[in-house]
DNA sequence: GTGGTCACG
DNA sequence: ACGTACGTGACCACT
């Protein structure tokens, strides 16, 4: 029989800084919670044991021995973010019948020494878990230590048996004891003797065998005369330490490891505290299932509407003018809007109406025409993704009056996915249907057979009307919600149309850049393996890195988590050393290439020729676009070779591309959000911001600005948006620390409404807990508030660069809306194609180039009025290579 | 699934 | 004293 015992507070402990700051939608941290329960999960199935129970430091800390007057707290106190999950964990436990011992005046060392050898004493095994190395003393033959270390997130554990440890420590477990009370133990509190560190006291240990020994027959130790009196003073604090580093094993507690057996958990407790700390996946991996509602509650929370299938276009006359009439309905269509469910609340009473395409007696095509035209007011779960079946179609994508989709994302851009699954569990504590994963098929069926996939598909209606009513308020409390229907519901319809519209490839161009990459490939790699002397895998870093390192002894400059770095700064670097370098940096140029941009883009070409990508709207936390499968706002541009790529996207023929794209809008925005007075002046007079800047910087005249000079006044400019430090200045400049620090002091001196600006950010931010864009666009901080500096490092360069950043991507949005609409109410054929970021490509006939270069320049510039003029560069070309 | 690398703004 | 720039996505190797 075997008991596994955690020292609770250890393993919490690694857990909660393990894993990142996590908390739910009312503010309660739960990291710790998660983390300890992750490893609790692992660790039981990797031991299997027939009980199981956790020991607590009643207070932390506590103080084993109060006698010793130097014995003082050093141990940091527990952050007040861990502090309030502790008792959310002890009732988690409780939930899970899992036993937990604690102890007023007993440390958790204590516990587990007495309940290891209480288990031992009824016959049993024991695996003690703690992330703590004092508890090896208390292995035996019977009791083994789980060390669990957490690095960079990742949980490893070690089993510590009486072999193991004499293997990797030279004498037996119990003289753990004896190590600790010469070397000491600064984070226990164990003086040990001074001068001696861990090096003497293993050699002492190793050769000796114990403590006492050594001082038994003292004369005779082997010792240096320096250590021979650091020894021989240290000898009372010695045995003092000796006492500290013993773990007791006779704690009063009453445990036989037959109170620990498992036991199945409280289902309904467990339930219920999951949904309350938002632990979705647990619900799933414990196999928990909500718990059985009495007859009485569960009349109350039914779901109560009149449902009226539509069969016939009759019916339709009387339903319009209830739709057209209501203030909104909510729609759900299908995917292949094969099928759509309409719900609203008129005259006291739910109605919902389901509308199928295989069921209708008259024109279909025509009832979502009207559907989807201005008449009836819309909202809707992901308003993009029915557009883009509805711009499929040919039909309108009008009247859609809300998104529950983008408003929770614009409620909480770094919660990563909005599902409704997600979405009701976290804002209603509700656990949607699981069953509801309705396709086209089951509910066609459905109206025959699968009558659960048609109620899940049905209560989802319910779910976005009642997200609806509770997110409206919301985002109008938050200022969020002109952010939902100026900029991204109105983008909805853009994206959509864009998508579909695409952009075409020259795949014969594609296909010979292809294997003229090949061939350079086959080149590199052949002289990249005589250089080597041997054949390996280039692409693998791990083999790349022995190759360098270990073969051919170069220096290392760098490390990663699992072996030597090898990217491409540390090659430049590596460059004078071995040809061998700079063959590597071109096999790499390559087939990045050959494999992300010909044959990635090759295979995505649809049947017209063109690359159709998907821009997500919901993704990035400063209210960027991003683009996937293709990514198209990654296409290479900076390297000659890399360029060509560009030649690739075409205009149609008798077209060409038209790109137009801002001038350094983000310092733009940081000079107007700032009130720089010397930026601003820059920007009016036209200067060449970056010669400008280091004219400041350097203070020499803007004539005699070098090219060197101006570079680095370009990267601290750009450092300044992105929340810099001097490090990194100086890392990326290539000049030493001190000097970066002096060109940081001397531009906050120039531009001081920029210092300014950045001191009050972040103190505002850490006051209010979020940062926000011109237009209202939020990002919540709760890294400010992190006791973890890097955390809270991060935290304060994030609260620096997301206004910046964020309102450039609401002014490029709203760019976007407005070109599209007076494309369409000009009448122009021309139509946006791409969007990356700060710049916009449009494609036309060769005839409308020119107005349409100008109407963008336009609408670009004059999205929004600042302090400094936004300027926007249109030019036309067959290709986006020379349109850009 | 994660980490390393590298493409873009 | 800490460790080091913001925002993305794709591909490959390796676990």
């Amino acid at each position: 029989m075997k008991l596994m015992v955690l020292d609770g507070n250890s393993i919490v402990n690694r857990a909660f800084y393990g894993i990142r700051l996590l908390s739910t939608q009312d503010g309660l941290y739960t990291n710790a919670v998660y983390g300890f329960l992750t490893i609790l999960q692992r660790l039981t199935d990797e031991e299997q044991p027939d009980a199981l129970c956790v020991t607590f430091d009643l207070k932390a800390p506590t103080f084993r021995h109060q006698a010793y007057d130097g014995y003082k707290a050093t141990r940091h106190r527990m952050p007040e973010e861990l502090a309030v999950q502790m008792p959310v964990l002890k009732e988690v436990l409780d939930a899970m019948n899992i036993p937990r011992y604690e102890l007023e005046g007993w440390e958790a060392d204590d516990l587990l020494g007495t309940i290891s050898r209480k288990c031992e004493e009824a016959g049993w095994d024991c695996a003690i878990v703690t992330g703590d190395k004092d508890s090896l003393q208390l292995i035996t033959d019977h009791t083994k230590v789980k060390l669990v270390s957490t690095r960079m997130g990742q949980t490893t554990t070690k089993d510590m048996t009486p072999d193991s440890f004499r293997e990797a420590y030279g004498f037996d477990p119990i003289h753990m004891i004896d190590l600790k009370s010469l070397m000491g133990d600064s984070s226990d509190n164990i003086p040990g003797v001074k001068g001696v560190g861990e090096k003497t006291a293993m050699g002492l240990i190793q050769q000796y065998g114990s403590m006492e020994a050594i001082y038994a027959d003292f004369e005779n130790v082997e010792l240096k005369p320096a250590m021979r009196k650091k020894m021989e003073e240290g000898r009372e604090m010695a045995k003092l330490s000796y006492d500290l580093a013993t773990i007791r094993c006779d704690a009063p507690i009453e445990f036989q490891p037959e109170d620990a057996l498992r036991r199945p958990v409280d289902n309904d407790a467990l339930y219920a505290l999951f949904i309350k700390l938002e632990f979705a996946k647990l619900i799933q991996r414990f196999g928990l299932t909500p718990p059985q509602r009495d007859a009485a509650e569960t009349e109350e929370v039914e779901f109560r509407v009149e449902g009226v299938s539509v069969l016939s276009e009759n019916q339709m006359a009387d339903i319009w003018s209830k739709w057209e009439k209501a203030d909104y309905v909510t729609i759900l269509p299908l995917p292949s809007l094969d099928g759509v469910t309409v719900s609203l609340d008129a005259d006291g009473q739910g109605w919902l109406y389901d509308v199928r395409q295989s069921h209708y007696d008259g024109d279909y095509n025509a009832f979502l025409r009207r559907l989807f035209s201005g008449g009836v007011k819309k909202v809707a779960h992901g308003v993009k993704t029915i557009c883009e079946a509805l711009v499929a179609e040919g039909l309108p994508m009008e009247g859609f009056v809300f998104d529950t989709e983008l408003a929770a994302y614009l409620l909480d851009p770094t919660a990563g996915s909005y599902e409704l699954d997600k979405l009701t569990l976290r804002y209603f504590k509700a656990e949607r249907e699981q069953s509801a994963d309705y396709k086209a098929e089951d509910a066609f069926t459905a109206l025959s057979d699968d009558l659960k996939a048609q109620t899940a598909w049905y209560e989802d209606n319910a779910w976005i009307e009642a997200l609806y009513e509770h997110f409206k308020p919301l985002l109008e409390q938050y200022g969020l919600l002109n952010v939902l229907t100026d900029i991204d519901l109105p983008l909805c319809p853009v994206l959509a149309e864009m998508e579909q519209a695409g952009v075409l490839v020259d795949k014969k161009a594609l296909v010979s850049f292809g294997e003229m990459l090949s061939e350079n490939i086959d080149r590199a790699q052949k002289a990249i393996y005589e250089l080597a002397g041997k054949e390996f895998n280039i692409n693998s870093t791990q083999q790349l890195g022995v190759v360098l390192f270990e073969d051919l002894n170069l220096p290392i400059l760098k490390k990663t988590k699992r072996g030597y770095s090898t990217n491409a700064e540390v090659l430049e670097k590596l460059k004078p050393y071995h040809p061998i370098i700079g063959q590597i940096l071109d096999y790499r140029q390559l087939t990045k290439l050959k494999s992300t941009y010909v044959d990635g883009l090759t295979k995505v070409i649809g049947a017209d020729g063109r690359i159709h990508t998907s821009f997500q709207n919901t993704v990035t936390a400063t209210g960027r676009l991003s683009s996937v499968e293709p990514n198209l706002q990654n296409i290479p541009v900076r390297t000659p070779l890399g360029a060509e790529m560009r030649k690739m996207f075409m205009a149609a023929p008798g077209n060409v591309l038209v790109d137009a794209d801002y001038s350094q809008i983000e310092l733009r925005l940081l000079a107007h959000i700032a009130h720089d007075e010397a930026m601003t002046e820059g920007f009016k007079t036209g200067a060449d911001i970056h010669a400008a800047t280091a004219a400041q910087v350097f203070g020499v005249p803007q004539e005699e600005v070098t090219k060197q000079m101006r570079s680095s006044a370009k990267a601290v400019n750009f450092g300044i948006v992105y929340g810099i430090s001097a490090f990194s200045l100086a890392q990326d400049i290539g000049v030493a620390n001190w000097e970066a620090k002096e060109y940081m002091e001397r531009y906050f001196a120039k531009y001081s409404g920029i210092r300014d600006y950045q001191k009050n950010v972040v103190a505002k931010a850490k006051e209010d807990g979020y940062v926000s864009t011109e237009f209202g666009r939020r990002r919540w901080l709760p890294e400010l508030k992190s006791s973890n500096f890097n955390l809270r490092s991060f935290g304060e360069r994030v609260a620096l660069n997301m206004p910046i950043q964020g309102t450039a991507a609401d002014i490029i949005k709203l760019a976007m809306i407005k070109v599209q609409n007076r494309l369409k109410t000009e009448g122009l054929q021309g139509r946006l194609v791409l969007q990356v970021h700060d710049e916009l490509i449009v494609e036309c006939p060769e005839a409308e180039g020119e107005q349409i270069a100008k109407l963008l320049e336009e609408e670009m510039e004059h999205v929004v009025s600042l302090t400094v003029p936004l300027l926007a560069e249109a030019k036309a070309g067959k290709a986006w290579a020379d349109a850009h």
